[in-house]
DNA sequence: CTGAAAGCGCTTACAG
DNA sequence: CTGAAAGCGCTTACAG
């Protein structure tokens, strides 16, 4: 009740101060013993975490990110939520940051570069410890950001090597091939590939199924539909029904998800196509289902899970400034053969 | 190079204190100028504005959190990333926030309450600006810490009105009762209830299931099936041909969720058993694919987007400080009727 | 309508 | 191994 009484803004928050108060040592003794950082007395720290444990301290990490220019928030970019792949990434890269303490703060790009420009400068203003993207296929501006900012970034999904930086994830042109390699081993030779939305990594799946026809000498069948629809079961029915009219000698289809292919296989019953009798049907990256379906769907495992779970751990070793022995992981991929193709 | 320079830790970064001094105005006045808060002079707004722009200006969250005692972060909690219904959910509420300068905190706790806490804990750190939680299940611990908080929340999924605060959802008893009132009117007698893992809103879905038989006279025959696993496609073709084993007369299943139904419906395609013909089968939440089955199912769709539209709507005009006129928003479902059931 | 001062709760950079 | 001082970049609370 003084009567010049300073000026306060009290927000009865328990803070460093008060911890260093009950354990009788400096703020500064208090931030290190806390943080685990240096030397710190074997004493003096077992006073300060009784105190902070009693006082229920919890640091303040906007007090925490503006003294260090550095957060514990970790940016995550993903360019849709409605592809399971994308959440299953997601989630594994969760499990791996939050235990270690980080907060993932989520951007969703929608395939639009002024969309990932936007996300990004409004996320690297939080100044992130570290940043998880898709892909390779940023704009300039995007890039010139994420490289101005100093934060350590991992690539994922594809495996960019030439790019420099730091990567995991696995061919996807090599995974397109495969599959596509599968479907000439069981003798098919018409064979077409239906792609949704634009997105690079569907467009190398593309390029692998070109190599593959080209290399069995088959060049000139090479059929490739793309629609401009977001993916979907309902169009990959539409798509089977397309190009089965279109041309109707196809006697294989590589989707490039399986979304689409399920739906395919779905619309196939339907109406009474035999699969894989009159068509086969192949799909990408093994989603919830797949194996499920009637017949179950010939299709590439990819290792996203892992990805997100490596990718959190070489991140962590780069916000730590350790070293990194191998910047650029490539986990493979997995053909399921299946009875649809 | 002066030899008594102040000591500095320069972060190189553009400060309101630059946009200041390039628009000839006090640090204040700046910060007043691009919140669009109170009167400032339209000729100094300007000024202020263009210097920012030309400055490349962006605002610190952390020092704005640190001395306003609140951040643009919005906290959402979910129990599962693994059901798409969540994603949807969530995607709803993003797009509705995102472009209002809110950045989305997802933390996912696993149906477990420990994990939770732990959640809000560190989320509430950071000073959010709201917070939206997925129903009203949870410990009094959890309860407390929002409540003590002081940060605006809105519950969704279920509506609460008994529980006071905020809430946008439906009546999950209510839906469970519509679709197993949908089975009886079919001419069912014999109806199955299947659940996978522990979820309250499953649960309340039950207590639907069995008014609807006793409000037929079938108290006697209600038969609830619950599996510990979580739900998948699997999982639900191994429920049905459970099921049908244990009670042969069994004549209708309502699955918990359409992944259960999905996979129940592949399955009796592989088994050779007819649907609805021998088995009625009945879903939940309309999710991707259901209208694609084999024959396709019959559902409850439920309206998660517009549950999570609404939910951010609303928090922004608690954020605001504005009056919410309806506290409690029930946005219903709807009973689509197709092949299965 | 505008501003000078103080403070938000931490950590950095120096010293010792 | 420990600490006093300054600073991170904003906004609050007073004044005028």
């Amino acid at each position: 009740m003084s009567s010049a009484a300073p000026r306060r803004r009290a927000t009865g928050r328990v803070t460093l101060a008060d911890v260093a108060r009950a354990a009788g040592v400096s703020p500064i003794t208090v931030s290190r013993a806390l943080r685990g950082e240096r030397a710190v007395a074997r004493e003096l720290s077992d006073r300060v975490h009784a105190a902070a444990a009693t006082l229920g301290y919890v640091p303040d990490p906007a007090a925490r990110a503006l003294a260090s220019s550095r957060s514990s928030l970790v940016v995550v970019l993903i360019p849709k939520l409605s592809n399971t792949l994308f959440v299953e990434l997601l989630d594994a890269v969760q499990n791996g940051l939050v235990p270690a303490g980080y907060q993932t703060l989520i951007g969703v790009t929608h395939y639009d570069a002024s969309e990932e420009e936007a996300v990004l400068r409004s996320f690297l203003a939080h100044r992130p410890a570290g940043l998880i993207v898709t892909g390779s296929d940023r704009s300039a501006a995007a890039s010139a950001m994420i490289e101005g900012s100093g934060v350590p970034c991992v690539r994922v999904m594809e495996v960019g090597e030439e790019v420099g930086g730091y990567s995991v994830g696995f061919s996807q042109r090599e995974a397109g091939r495969a599959i596509t390699q599968r479907l000439l081993d069981s003798g098919r030779r018409r064979i077409a590939y239906v792609a949704a939305q634009l997105d690079p990594r569907t467009l190398e799946r593309g390029q692998g199924y070109e190599e593959a026809l080209a290399g069995a000498g088959l060049a000139d069948r090479v059929h490739k539909v793309q629609s401009t629809e977001p993916s979907s079961m309902a169009l990959g029915g539409a798509m089977l029904e397309r190009v089965l009219r279109e041309v109707p000698d196809t006697d294989a289809i590589f989707f490039c998800n399986d979304d689409l292919a399920q739906g395919a296989l779905l619309a196939a019953l339907r109406l009474g196509i035999a699969v894989p009798g009159r068509v086969a049907v192949a799909g990408f990256n093994d989603l919830a289902g797949s194996d499920q379906m009637v017949p179950p769907l010939t299709t590439v495992a990819t290792p996203r899970r892992e990805i997100g779970e490596r990718a959190a751990q070489m991140l962590m070793q780069l916000m730590r400034g350790e070293p990194v022995e191998t910047p650029h992981v490539d986990l493979g991929f997995r053909v399921v053969r299946r009875a649809s193709a």
